[in-house]
RNA sequence: CGGGGUGUAGCUCAGCCUGGCAGAGCGCUGCGUUUGGGACGCAGAAGCCCUCGGUUCAAAUCCGAGCACCCCGACCA
C-alpha cells in the first residue's frame, strides 16, 4: 500500500493552483503513444533533443518509481550512496574509457584547463570509492546503489523518454570475494528487478544480452516488448530461451553434405551480388559463400586492420558478434582503396588465393556445408565446389551470423525444436557479471582471512527510471489517455467537482471531501476549476489517475458521491458516509 | 556519422509552387449565455515568418550558407 504520508510533502493539489496544463493536441514530433500522452497530460516538456523537464505530476510519478526501487534495493541488501555527476577525466583514462566511450562522453574543461566528464555511468567512481574504504574480507560482500542523473551525448535521441541525453538511472554495483558470492549478489538483483517491474506493472521478458563496451561476461536485459522499442530480440516459441539479436544463437538451416567435388572456374559476368549469382546459376543462396570485407578499429587505439569474413550466402553477418571476436570498437565496410590495397576484387572476393596478409574469419556455416560457390578473386569469374579445409582455411571459425525470425532455437533440447520469433522492445534494465575489469585497473585489493591480497569481483545493475515512465504508459492507456498503475499514479484520487463556481453546496461538499481524503492518508488531485463537466472528465481520463470521484448537485441531492475507476466503463454511486473507507480499500 | 523531412502566434497547421497588408482552429484575457463527456456568442491580446547573407522597386515566399528539431539507418553502459 502507498505510504503517502512520508513519500511526499505535498500530497494534494488543487487544479486551479496547479502549474502546467493539458493539451488537446500533442506536438507533431511526438511519435510514440507514451510521448504523446505524457506531453498532452502535462507530465513532461521537451527543452531540446533528448532533454526534458518534468512537470509537477510527472515528477510525482518519477518519485513513485524511485520509491519502489529504493524499497526493493534496500530489502535486497543494497546501500544507497550518491556519486558525483561531474568527474575528473583522469579516472576515465585509467579505465581507458575516455577513449573507448568517446562517442557518448560529454567533456568539459574547468578554469584551470583540467578536463572533466559528465558521468554517463559510474563504474570508475564507485570502484575508486570502494577501494578507499574496503580493506578487509569483512567489508564484502556489498551492494552499493544510487539514483542519479546520467548524461550521454547520444547521436540520436528518440522516442520521447526512451532514448535521451539526460536521464535518471538507478545503478547498483556489487563487490564480492569470489564467483560464488557474485552469483548470490547477481541473483538477488535479478529477483529485485522482477519485484520492481511487477510493482510498476510493466510486463518484462528477460533476455541474454551482449555486454558491450562495459566489458565482462554474462549479462541479461529486462525488456518491455513494444513495437516502438529500439531493441530487437528473439524469443523461442518452445523453450524459455530469449536473447537480444546481438547475442542470439541459432541452428543454421541444414544442408545435406555431399562428397566434395572438384573446383571449377566458371564465367559469371556482371555478377557481383549473391542475388545475381543465385539467379544466374539457378542455385540456392545456401549454396554460396559470401565474402564481406571490413576495416576494424581496435578498442584501445586508432590503427585499423583488415578482416575478411566468409559466411554462407543465406545468412547475414552479426557485426556485434564480429566486433567482440576481433576485439574491435568499430568496424566499417572496406573502401575501394582498401580493397585494392589488399588485392581484393570487389564483387568477386574469395578466401582462396588471397595474396595479402589478412585475418580470415569464417562463420561455422561455412564448415558445415560442402561444394559452395565462391568468388574467384577475378572480375567476371566464380569458383564452384569450394570446400573449407580442402581449399582454404580461416584464422577463426566462429558464430558470427545474425539470428532472424523463424530460425531454429539453439537451446531447445531433445525432441523440441523451437523457432525463434523476432520482437521489438525497450531495454528497461540491464544486469552484468562484470568480473574484475574495474577492480583490476583501479588496483582494488582487500585482505582475505589468511592475510592474502585479493581482487574483488564486481557486478553492475542498471534501471532506466524515465523509461519505466514511458513503458508504463505504453502498457497502460486507452484512446482517452493514460491509465496509471496504482503504485505509479501521481495521486490516489482524482476529485472532480462539477459546477464548483455555481453551486455553493458542491463547493462546500467537495472541499470537505478534499480534506477528508487527505486526512485518510490518501493523495488527491482536486479539480476545482471553473470548467464545463466535459472538460473536467476529458482531463481526468487523460491524466489517468486510477480512481475518480465526482461531486455534483445531482449527487448531493441523493446524498451520494460517484465513483469511477479509470479502467472501467461504468461508475457507481456510494453513500457519502462510506466513501472514505471505499477509497482506502481501493487504494491498497 | 549516412539518408529523408520540417522550421510561420503558447499548441496544431494554412499561406511559399506563381514575390505585393501576417492567417485559421485550439489555447490565453474580458463580458455574457451555458453546465454530466473538450458548449456557445461578442470583444481582445499575442509574430525577429529559425538565423545570416544574396536577388528584387518589393522576400514568409526565390537563391546560398548556417543552426535547430523529427524520422529511418549506423552506434548505444
Amino acid at each position: 500500500m502507498l505510504n503517502t504520508q512520508d513519500a511526499f510533502i505535498l500530497s494534494a493539489m488543487r487544479m486551479s493552483k496547479q502549474f502546467g496544463r493539458t493539451l488537446r493536441e500533442a506536438p507533431a514530433d511526438a511519435e510514440t503513444i507514451s510521448h504523446q500522452l505524457l506531453v498532452r497530460a502535462g507530465f513532461i516538456d521537451q527543452l531540446s533533443a533528448g532533454v526534458y523537464s518534468y512537470l509537477p505530476s510527472g515528477l510525482k510519478v518519477k518519485k513513485n518509481i524511485e520509491r519502489i526501487i529504493r524499497k526493493e534495493m534496500d530489502t535486497s541488501n543494497g546501500i544507497e550512496v550518491l556519486l558525483p555527476t561531474i568527474q575528473p577525466s583522469a579516472i576515465w583514462e585509467i579505465s581507458e574509457r575516455l577513449f573507448t566511450m568517446q562517442d557518448v562522453l560529454f567533456k568539459l574543461e574547468d578554469k584551470r584547463g583540467r578536463t572533466m566528464v559528465l558521468g554517463p555511468t559510474h563504474e570508475e567512481v564507485i570502484t575508486t570509492l570502494f577501494s578507499k574504504f574496503a580493506n578487509s574480507y569483512r567489508d564484502l560482500p556489498r551492494i552499493l546503489y544510487q539514483i542519479q542523473t546520467k548524461l550521454r551525448d547520444e547521436t540520436r535521441p528518440r522516442g520521447g523518454l526512451v532514448r535521451v541525453r539526460e536521464f535518471t538511472m538507478k545503478d547498483a554495483y556489487s563487490f564480492d570475494l569470489d564467483e560464488k558470492g557474485l552469483d548470490v549478489s547477481y541473483n538477488s538483483m535479478v529477483d529485485a528487478y522482477h519485484q520492481i517491474f511487477n510493482a510498476c506493472e510493466i510486463p518484462i521478458v528477460s533476455v541474454e544480452a551482449d555486454s558491450g563496451a562495459i566489458g565482462g561476461k554474462g549479462s541479461q536485459e529486462f525488456i518491455f516488448l513494444t513495437n516502438s522499442g529500439e531493441d530487437t530480440i528473439l524469443i523461442c516459441d518452445q523453450c524459455d530461451y530469449a536473447a537480444n539479436q546481438e547475442k542470439a544463437e541459432f541452428i543454421r538451416p541444414k544442408k545435406t553434405t555431399s562428397q566434395p567435388l572438384d573446383i571449377e572456374k566458371i564465367k559469371t559476368p556482371e555478377t557481383t551480388t549473391i542475388d545475381q549469382l543465385v539467379n544466374l546459376l539457378k542455385i540456392d543462396k545456401s549454396d554460396t559463400a559470401k565474402a564481406v570485407l571490413y576495416m576494424a578499429t581496435p578498442r584501445t587505439d586508432d590503427t585499423s586492420f583488415p578482416i575478411f569474413v566468409v559466411i554462407r550466402g543465406d545468412l547475414e553477418i552479426n557485426e556485434v558478434k564480429l566486433m567482440n571476436l576481433v576485439d574491435a570498437r568499430e568496424i566499417t565496410p572496406m573502401s575501394d582503396e582498401d580493397l585494392s590495397r589488399y588485392n581484393i576484387v570487389s564483387g568477386y572476393a574469395s578466401p582462396i588465393g588471397i595474396t595479402s596478409e589478412i585475418r580470415i574469419i569464417a562463420d561455422i556455416s561455412i564448415t558445415e556445408t560442402s561444394n559452395l560457390v565462391s568468388g574467384a578473386n577475378e572480375v567476371g569469374y566464380h569458383l564452384t565446389n569450394t570446400n573449407y579445409s580442402r581449399d582454404w582455411v580461416a584464422s577463426d571459425i566462429a558464430d558470427i551470423a545474425i539470428a532472424d525470425d523463424g530460425n531454429t532455437c539453439a537451446k531447445c533440447t531433445g525432441h523440441k525444436e523451437g523457432n525463434l520469433k523476432i520482437s521489438r522492445g525497450i531495454e528497461m534494465g540491464h544486469v552484468f557479471r562484470l568480473g574484475k575489469t574495474y577492480t583490476s585497473v583501479f588496483e582494488t585489493t582487500i585482505l582475505d582471512q589468511s592475510g592474502k591480497q585479493l581482487t574483488p569481483i564486481m557486478g553492475c545493475y542498471g534501471i532506466g527510471i524515465d523509461r519505466i515512465l514511458s513503458a508504463a504508459v505504453e502498457a497502460h492507456h486507452d484512446q482517452d489517455g493514460i491509465i496509471w498503475p496504482k503504485q505509479l499514479s501521481p495521486y490516489n484520487i482524482h476529485l472532480t467537482a462539477l459546477n464548483f463556481e455555481q453551486d455553493s453546496t458542491v463547493a462546500e461538499e467537495a472541499t470537505k471531501f478534499y480534506e477528508k481524503i487527505q486526512d485518510a492518508g490518501l493523495t488527491v488531485l482536486f479539480d476545482d476549476r471553473d470548467e464545463n463537466p466535459g472538460v473536467k472528465f476529458k482531463d481526468a481520463d487523460l491524466i489517468g489517475i486510477p480512481i475518480r470521484i465526482t461531486i455534483s448537485s445531482r449527487n448531493n441531492a441523493e446524498n451520494v458521491v460517484e465513483l469511477k475507476l479509470r479502467n472501467s466503463e461504468t461508475s457507481e454511486k456510494i453513500k457519502k458516509e462510506n466513501i472514505i473507507e471505499v477509497l482506502q480499500q481501493l487504494s491498497k
